[in-house]
DNA sequence: GCCCAAAATGAAATCGTTTTCATTGAGTCT
DNA sequence: AGACTCAATGAAAACGATTTCATTTTGGGC
């Protein structure tokens, strides 16, 4: 019923141009300090709004960031998307979030979808980087982008060195005496982010010089707990003293997993999860994790990002951003049980 | 680097108008078969993509729904916009989702900010939509907008009808043999939610004809689980059987703090949530709890938005639907304890 | 083969900003 | 006072689609 009002009709009521108007509040130093003081107060009298379509027409900027993540249902990606979205509404954006849910498919096309909103740029949380063709082509679209959380020497990332994390995790558990340490995890090819703590815990058992054990890999969706339900059914000298879970979400299904094996945490197992979704910490035992710097790790994204639409990137040239994670100590973990059959 | 082609090049192609081109895509039924096709494949072998901007400022539509959440970070408005997502995205609309963190200065600042960047509608949560003036702005300026979770006969409104959810939950208590029924919430005033669900507790015991306990009103932000520690750490024959949390996060924090006073769950303490958020039944024990359909609130809430947008709705009046929730039933309920003392 | 209605197409105006370029005016220096 | 610089402003041309209105085709009926 209302129409808004343009920018004619604010500069016809101050006596000025359209083009004065616009500079007001587009370079304001260029406008004499008493016609822009008067053309604000006469703006915010009339409510006027620049209308953003036809501001995005001219200037060729939606000032819109689109943002991929796998899903919002997974806290991680929760706060990640609450820093992005703070950051980008301090300098002026607005941000178009999709979800891929973890499938590549759906990836290209929201990506797209994105694309064809015209957003300035996008931050991803891609499934896998290394071969992701829709990353070329936004290279070739000349769209800025970052990649959170993944890895990739080419391209802007910003996240954590997974793997030194759970390398240092290895050595605490090891500390308390551990050394049948196993790991569960989502499936590899899913992820690189799940690879790359896989490998942080290769490399942390054979630093501390103990043997590894095959990998529990599961297929997230399907509710298959059954092989850690399996091994952790194990006499006490064959089965684990502790489990590092790739993630909060599978540690919190690990816990009930041993619960329901009998187990006890952390006196006959211990368990450490990595992602620190907050949770975690009102839950009784209260899990034992490494805390990503979600909300940071979105905010810096985005800074990134806002600053390689702008141009004022320092360099051409990616550049990686890992972040330090902390570390909650919580109730899951402590030192393994004490095996009277005594196995040297 | 590479400029997007427009609308121009590919009538030129085509040998066609401009026109013609803009018609293939918006009104595909007027122009013939055969320039269709051909409008239509040189279209992609260009990848040739509307301008949204353009598109935007002639048909004063920007295709983007606004959403304002209190956080993201609680899993019933991470479903939620889930749901409102896929809906939009399913009807070409993209969503622009900001925060709140429940306060009321800041619901007002993130609703401009959508309404700068020109979206078609909103799909609002707001802490209390009854003094609410941004809402009569809104009308003002006809910016259509859908309320979900929230109640308000002269809106439009998608939610559940938390009252008579919690007069069956109490009836559920009541029938396994509870008489002393307590219940934790958040601050009233800062939620028609909790008040809500909070007179379904009150009309519950009535109905059941016990007595109500006085409510445990606890600041969310501050971890202040201390008057629910002391009300708990009364003996037996004074403490309450059976807790009914008003959402699940609290039941968390609830179920913690009961442990914490050495009370086991469901043995010495019934605990029942509400909202239903999947992580409840990965945790051991499962959590009971109401579930809300925040994916279909969702959809529903766009579902109507977007009607009320394009100018399809049935009526003017306002809508206000509540969806049917289901029922958990977890492992944190059980029969009360028996008390020896015998009390009549 | 001709006429007419209906279907298909095109030319041009329009949406509301931003920005270039030209112009005016005010101040400075000799 | 005259010449010159620099700041402040305005007129008008984009930006790329959509849509109205006029014009051309097409096809049917006779």
């Amino acid at each position: 019923m209302n129409k808004p009002v343009s920018i004619l009709e604010i500069a016809q009521a101050a006596g000025v141009s359209a083009a004065t108007v616009s500079r007001v509040f587009n370079q304001p130093n260029k406008v004499r300090a008493d016609t822009r003081e008067m053309v604000i107060s006469l703006a915010s009298q009339h409510d006027y709004q620049p209308n953003s379509a036809a501001s995005a027409l001219r200037t060729q900027r939606s000032k819109i960031l689109g943002v991929m993540l796998p899903t919002f249902g997974n806290p991680v990606f929760a706060e990640c998307l609450e820093g992005i979205a703070s950051q980008a509404a301090e300098q002026g954006f607005g941000v178009m979030p999709v979800t891929s849910d973890y499938d590549s498919d759906r990836e290209t096309k929201a990506i797209n979808r994105l694309l064809a909103k015209g957003v300035d740029g996008m931050v991803l949380v891609l499934r896998d980087p290394t071969n992701a063709p829709v990353l070329t082509q936004l290279q070739k679209q000349s769209v800025p982008f970052v990649l959170a959380y993944n890895q990739h020497p080419k391209y802007h990332c910003v996240g954590v060195d997974g793997r030194s994390e759970v390398v240092s995790v290895v050595e605490r558990l090891r500390t308390l005496g551990h050394r049948k340490i196993a790991m569960i995890s989502g499936l590899l090819s899913a992820s690189d982010r799940a690879r790359q703590r896989y490998q942080g815990y290769l490399s942390g058992m054979q630093s501390a010089n103990l043997a590894p054990i095959p990998l529990i890999e599961v297929d997230f969706i399907a509710s298959d707990m059954l092989l850690l339900a399996s091994l952790l059914k194990q006499n006490a000298t064959k089965r684990p003293t502790a489990l590092i879970c790739s993630n909060d979400l599978l540690a919190f299904r690990s816990l009930r997993t041993a619960t329901q094996c009998g187990l006890s945490v952390p006196e006959s197992l211990s368990v450490v999860g990595f992602d620190g979704i907050k949770i975690g910490q009102e839950l009784s035992p209260m899990l034992t994790t490494v805390i990503q710097p979600n909300h940071d790790i979105g905010q810096w994204a985005t800074t990134l990002l806002i600053q390689s639409i702008s141009g004022q990137a320092r360099s051409q040239n990616p550049v990686t951003h890992n972040l330090v994670c902390g570390f909650r100590l919580g109730e899951t973990i402590g030192s393994p049980p004490i095996n009277r059959s005594h196995q040297k």
